[in-house]
DNA sequence: CCAATGTTATGACTAGGTAATAAAAGTAGT
DNA sequence: ACTACTTTTATTACCTAGTCATAACATTGG
């Protein structure tokens, strides 16, 4: 026999992640048993039928894909005073770092604030033209980054709007943000 | 009755997008049909069966989580060389523009030149210090933003990466990026 | 009123399973 | 070599959410 139990079982449950569209049929040639064997392995490993596995899957893009556009920003805004302030808050996940060294990749501590520059000019549309921005302290996974955001006035028709982000009491990025407005 | 045969078509329609995880005795229910009604619908519209559409939605996710992650670059590198010139390919598409206006979001462009600089160092490791940039025009969905990124020497401990992003022959973006490298 | 369109019902079949039960095969210990 | 136990396989009945084909019934417009 090629595998004992315990192996076929490991192999199994990875070749499952690697692809959970295999139906148990597959997974009995591949492992040169039978079906009902297949079943008890996963019964064993709890792992949910074919049909379950991928409902989860989609399940899990459908969330990803509803709470993008509902919020075109990144992060989640706790404050808004139009043209005045704003606070917004990230949890930095998995999605959001350096696979290798867990640390958030600049972009989206970038995404964070330039959004939330967006969205605190009282006005239909709003782009950016300009920015400057500072990198303090590196983020990690599992850190709430904290974005506030003030507008401190106009020139030339451009909206600066300085943001901060904090996690905890320390600042780890600056930004200044020169924005366009839409508005006559 | 409640709807016409087209009403209802419309309706079912919107109904399937809005949760693809309806079975069609629900949607008897919901619409006071037959099922198989809401079959003949679905197959004149050819919206196929849930599992089938389950597997879709799934199917696009396995893809993103797999895209994504393989490389940790927004925007696909079609030349690198290490410490001297990268450029990256990014097509502006529906998720990168805002919905009402069709123009792209600037962290996206700060993403596709801020990764590239990242990936330009020839380091194990490199995170973003500074950033200074400007978004020249507004880039539309349909269009690529081809960036091209320089390394322009190192000042304390820092690397200067100056990026320049175009459409066809205009520039879009121009941004400089003052990089910490993990070397010792 | 009758023909066309729309709707419902029925029966046979499918994939990819669950669950329960039984039988067979392999492995150890003595 | 025989028993005891684990592991594997087979069998049967059932399930969901469909497919496809055929037939009958209902509604509406002209």
């Amino acid at each position: 026999m090629k595998y004992t139990k315990k192996q076929r079982q490991e192999k199994l449950q990875n070749k499952i992640i690697e692809n959970p569209f295999i139906t148990d049929e597959d997974l009995a040639d591949f492992f040169s048993v039978s079906v009902q064997t297949i079943r008890l392995d996963r019964l064993a490993l709890s792992i949910p039928e074919l049909r379950e596995r991928i409902k989860h899957v989609a399940r899990e893009h459908l969330d990803d894909v509803k709470a993008l556009p509902e919020e075109e920003v990144i992060g989640e805004i706790i404050d808004l005073q139009l043209d005045k302030e704003a606070i917004s808050l990230l949890d930095i996940k998995k999605e959001h770092v350096f696979s290798r060294t867990g640390i958030a990749r600049g972009h989206y501590l970038f995404a964070q604030a330039n959004s939330l520059a967006v969205a605190i000019i009282d006005e239909k549309m709003a782009l950016t033209a300009k920015a400057s921005v500072h990198f303090h302290r590196r983020v990690k996974e599992g850190e709430r980054v904290i974005a506030k955001a003030e507008v401190k006035g106009t020139k030339d028709g451009k909206t600066i709007v300085h943001v901060v982000s904090n996690v905890k009491e320390e600042m780890v990025f600056y930004g200044e943000f020169s924005m366009y407005r839409s508005g006559k």
